[in-house]
This record gives structure tokens, sequence and C-alpha cells, in this order.
DNA sequence: TTGCCGGATTGGAACGATCCAAAGGTAGTT
DNA sequence: AACTACCTTTGGATCGTTCCAATCCGGCAA
């Protein structure tokens, strides 16, 4: 009785063969779960795999098959908590449909962005989930990633997008109800001189989310100032410093519609250096609704995004693409949700 | 001139090998940079291989070398930005060195830790960084990674190691050390009853934090309580909800060192919420120095483990040992250095 | 005996790259 | 002319799987 089990070498499905006195072909069909084979035939080539500890090599099946399974997620900030939970979401949901994610982060630079897609697709991915860097342009991306393999964009556009990309799927977030939504509710609470603060105006979330917040203010018959209008980087530690930009001048406002958490609560900290406590003295509101909001001090009012769901959201529809390659590409906007908490108090009666 | 670019199938080595006529070879040659192709053979090539749009298949290559170019990173909770961040050193750094990343998140169960290695194995990853789930045992993992593909544990042990598993290499944080200077600055700044607050004993790195803590007392002369020692999950609600175990008995603590920085930010939304002002009427310290430590309201006093970095030192770690895959296995145990901020004040001048 | 049927199994050609030993071509030497 | 040396190029086998057409075999009808 020798064991036949290779050493130094993978076990392939020749070995497994060989072990048990079959071909190679009734162990690939046991495989992949064959009514065809015998039940006896089977179970022996079933223990065999064990015995010699058998693992699947999936490159190679694919190669013939020329199919894959597994998906890119390319993310422009790993570091922010919204697209972590989104990143959970989309790996969860691909894991669950057996595929594999192959990340790659850009760091917010168009240019990695292009190198990082190029290497991805190496591997031959059957779709990508893109959310792209700031400047990221629609055509450097079709270069790179070609018609070949489905595209799924992720929560901004492309810069230069034309209608002949229209064929990439897109899954964007309501920016401009969403911003909307808070800038009424700091209304209803009272407030008549609000700014929006963060963001970069080029980024085509942002230009839609204060779109949103100009419609409520119109609306509402309350003038704006162009020096309510403040642009940072959309991380904390840039809102904090920026914070002045809103108390130097005349005219100054008594909440903030911020671009999203992450500036809300940069803010707050900007907020706290000047003196002034967020959510008594000074009312503000964030976008995404990450799991610090909820613990700020003062918890943060803002809206809900449900990233890990968006995740799931973003595998279902690539996943759905690849069913059908050919159907019209499809734009889904992701309703939000306000969640109002203790950041946006009512003005302080002067 | 017919353009010969095949519609509907991927570009090969022999499309291009027709298109200049020469032999599938010498496209490979030039493809991998080799000096033996002549130079106006090699520029004839790659202008054929821009003009058909070719994309490498790594996968085919792979298949024939048996080297692979990628590498699995599984990982217990990604949403904690501890992990956030260490997985975008990890890609960061795997990245420049032309090795993609294969992300499994396995949500702290063993379980689904189990299905993510053996679905990520099937992609045969060269080498596995693995922070392993709560509860996750050493013979479990070695039954469904085997000996073959090296692996990387990161930031916990798993439970039942034994001698036999030391051929892993680890990466662990200076924990039992980083605890005992944290507890050693509470006391010099003048606080006796310190409690240790947050995470579960079971984990590794929990039983080591601990130790120092207890190391650091004992050696001041200091008395512990054993309801000073808190247990509760490491994410900032539970800490938050766990926050009256420390009141609720006589002999109150002034302090308390956490488990980490979601802990200690969780009990600072508790104390809030009894009326303490965190960092005026009680000192608290945390552990990782995420990005929100600084920003925290107080700043959080805690060790900076400087995840990002980590997260490049593991992808070194592990690309060193496929350079050397009979080397004796490496412990290697990351530095860590205390940020004094302002969480950690003098006791109230009872 | 022959033919046919259906279930179970199989050999060999793919997939797209790499490796290797061998060959082609040019130039220089004897 | 024959030989060597060097620089390029090449055909065919190979990696581990899947696909397909062909085969095998026991039984049953003609």
């Amino acid at each position: 009785m020798s064991s036949h089990i290779p050493i130094g070498r993978k076990v392939t499905l020749n070995d497994i063969a060989a072990g048990c006195g079959v071909s190679r072909a009734t162990v690939s069909l046991v495989l992949r779960g064959s009514p065809l084979v015998n039940k006896l035939t089977r179970a022996r080539v079933e223990d065999e795999l064990r015995r010699q500890g058998y693992v699947y090599n999936r490159a190679a099946a694919n190669l013939r098959r020329s199919t894959s399974s597994s998906i890119a997620l390319v993310l422009n900030d790993l570091a922010n908590p919204f697209f972590a939970e989104f990143a959970e979401g989309v790996d969860e949901a691909l894991g669950a449909a057996g595929f594999v994610t192959l990340l790659g982060c850009t760091g917010e630079s168009a240019a990695r962005e292009q190198a990082v897609l190029g290497s991805l697709l190496e591997h031959g991915p059957a779709g990508i989930i893109l959310s792209p860097a700031e400047h990221s342009e629609a055509h450097q991306v079709l270069a790179v990633v070609g018609r070949r393999v489905p595209l799924l964009l992720f929560n901004r556009e492309l810069d230069g997008t034309l209608p002949e990309f229209a064929h990439w799927d897109q899954l964007m977030l309501d920016n401009q109800h969403g911003a909307r939504l808070a800038t009424e509710h700091l209304i209803a609470r009272g407030h008549q001189r609000i700014a929006f603060f963060g963001g970069h105006h080029d980024s085509s979330s942002c230009r839609q989310r204060l779109a949103g917040y100009l419609e409520a203010m119109r609306t509402a018959g309350l003038r704006t100032e162009p020096h309510w209008q403040v642009e940072c980087a959309p991380t904390r530690l840039d809102a904090a410093h920026r914070t002045s930009a809103l108390f130097d001048t005349m005219n100054v406002p008594t909440a903030a519609v911020c671009y999203n958490d992450a500036v809300a609560l940069g803010l707050m900290l900007g907020l706290n250096q000047r003196g002034l406590r967020p959510g008594q003295d000074f009312a503000l509101t964030g976008f995404d609704d990450i799991a610090e909001a909820a613990l700020g001090m003062p918890p943060l009012t803002t809206l809900s995004t449900a990233p890990q769901e968006r995740g799931r959201q973003a595998a279902q529809l690539v996943m759905q693409r690849l069913q059908q390659p050919l159907a019209a590409s499809q734009q889904t906007i992701a309703p939000v949700q306000l969640v109002v908490r203790e950041s946006s108090c009512p003005p302080p009666a002067n």
C-alpha cells in the first residue's frame, strides 16, 4: 500500500486519477458535481481528494473555460471608513457568490489608478468596481480597461464623461436630494445663514451636494454668500484647518451643511478650537453616516448611505451585468436618508 | 492592409505573432524584456502589441512557470480603521512589487475564515497575510492552508498554537510593553486607582496588554481590584455600554488603560453620558493611534502602531519569505510609541 | 448471433503563456 | 570550402484544467 502523495509539488488531477485508478476526466467531473459519474466512483475519488489534500486550481480551470471568478475592486481611499465599510460589503456579497475580490488602492491619484487597473486586468477579473480618484478621466480609463470587461462606477463620475461612455453602469448616491434634505432641516430649525463646507467643487459628488444646498436655499428664499462655500480636501484634518474661513468675514453663518462626515467631524474639531460648541453654538450636518457619526460628540446629524449595503448592491450589479453582458447600461441612484441627531441644534438665541 | 484584430475574443500572443510575422516565442521574449531579441524586431512587436490592445494573461503565464503573483490578505474586521489602514499599506507595498492583493473579510468568524481561506487558496496566492478571527484555531488553519504556501500571522495569535506551528512567521505589536508605558504614564500623572478596560481576555493581544498593565501596577506597588478589569467587545458601541461597570462599586478608578482606541472612544462617550468629562474628570489612554485618535475630544493619549507602516512591513515580510522559503521562521515584534495628548489628565484634586 | 441502447468512462485537443534544445543566418578564421 | 562563433529566432512540449467525440460494457430485443 504505497501512498503516492507527491512531495514538493502541487497535487493535481492526474495524481488523484492515478491514485484511484480512473481518468483525469472522471475526477474533473466529480469535482464539478456532474451527475454522470457513478456513485461508487464518486465516493472513491472524493476519498482520494481528501487523502492527498487536493486544492483546486481555479486559474488553470479558468484558462480553459475562459471565464473568470474574480472581480476587481479599485478604491480611491480605503482609510476612509465609508470606503472600508463599502469594501466589506462588496467582499461579503462576492464571496457568497464564489467570487474573489482583487483589491487595488489608488490614493486619490489618477496616475496610480491607471497603473492599478492595468495590473489588476492582467489577472483577468470578470468585472471591475471602480470608485474613481479625483481627476480620473473617462478616456484614460477606457484606454486601459477597454470594452471587454464590464465596469461599475461607484460614488463619483469620471471627468470628461461623454455619451459614448454611457455603456458603463453606475451606482451613485442621491447627493443632490440628500444635501437638500439636510439644508431644509437646518432651515426648519430656524437657521438663515447656512454655509456649505468642504469637498472639492470639481468632484461630481461635491457639485451635486452643492446643487442640493443651493436649491434648498433658493426655494426657501434665503440668500447665500460666496464665502459660505468653503472648499477643502475631504479629510478631517484639512476640514479642521479651514474652519476659520467661515468666520473671517462679515455675516458669519450659524450652521453648515458639510460635504461628508469626515469633513463634519473635522469642522467640529475646528469649532472646538475656536471655543465654539458644535451642536450648541453652531449647527452642522454630515453625509455618509459612517459608524463614528453616531458616536461623535455631539452625535452627528447626517445622511445615511448604508455603505456596507451599497457594497453588497455594487457586487450584485456587477454580477448581474455578467449574466447579461449586452443589456442596456444601468444608472442606479441609491436613496439616502436623513438621520437627525444632536449636532443640528437651532441657532443660538442671540 | 488588413488589420487582423480578432473580434469578440481576447488578443493572445499568437495574434501578435501572426500580426507581425514572428513566432510566439519571440513575442514572449519581448514581453519579458529579454536582451536576446533584435532591436528592430522588438520595436515591430511592441507596435503590434499596442495596435491590437494586447493584455498580458498572468494566469496563463503563472500556470507554466508555477509561480504566482498574488498574495491573500485575510482580515477579521475591515470596518475597523486600524485594519483598513493596515490593508492600504499592504496593498501599496504589494502593488509596488508587482503583486496583486486578494482580499478576504472574515467578520470575526472562525468558520467564515475557513471558507475564505479555502476559496482564496484556489486562486493560488504566493503567500497569505492573516489577521485571525477570534477563536480561530491553529490546527484548523493548518488543515486548510497546508504547509505549501507561507503564512504571516498579524496582530493576534491563533488558539492552540503549538511548537509544531512555529514555522509560521509572525508580525505582532509590542502589546505588553505598550500597555506598561500607558500605565506608567498614568501613574506618573498621579493616578493610583487605574482600570484596564475593554477587549476579550481570550484574545492574545488583550492578554498581553493586560499583562503589561498588571506589571506596571505591581512594579509601582499599586493594588488592582478585580472589578477594574472590564471585558467588552473591541468596538466603540459595546465599550460605551459597559462604562457603568467601572462605577458600580466601591473604590472607583480615576483612570483607565483601554484595550484599544475604539474602546477608548467608546468609553469617552459613556463617560459623557454619565456627566463626566474625559480628560478632566477621568483620564484614559488608547492603543493603535488610528487617525481619529488625534481628533477626538479631547485628543486621545495612545500608543502609536502606525498601521499603514505595519501593512507595508507585513508585505515586506511575506515577500522576503518568498525569496527564502526555507529560512527559519521570523517572529517580528513591532515597537509602539506612547503619544501623549490631552485625555490623560492628572486625577481631579479631591 | 447480431444490433442497439443508455449509463459511465476516457483519450486527446484545447486554453495562453513559458521553457528548452535546436536551427538559421552572418561573419570571421583556417 | 569548411569550420567555428555569435546573435536571433523558433517549434514543440508543458503547466492543470475543461470540453468533446469516441469508446466501453452489461443487458435486452430481434
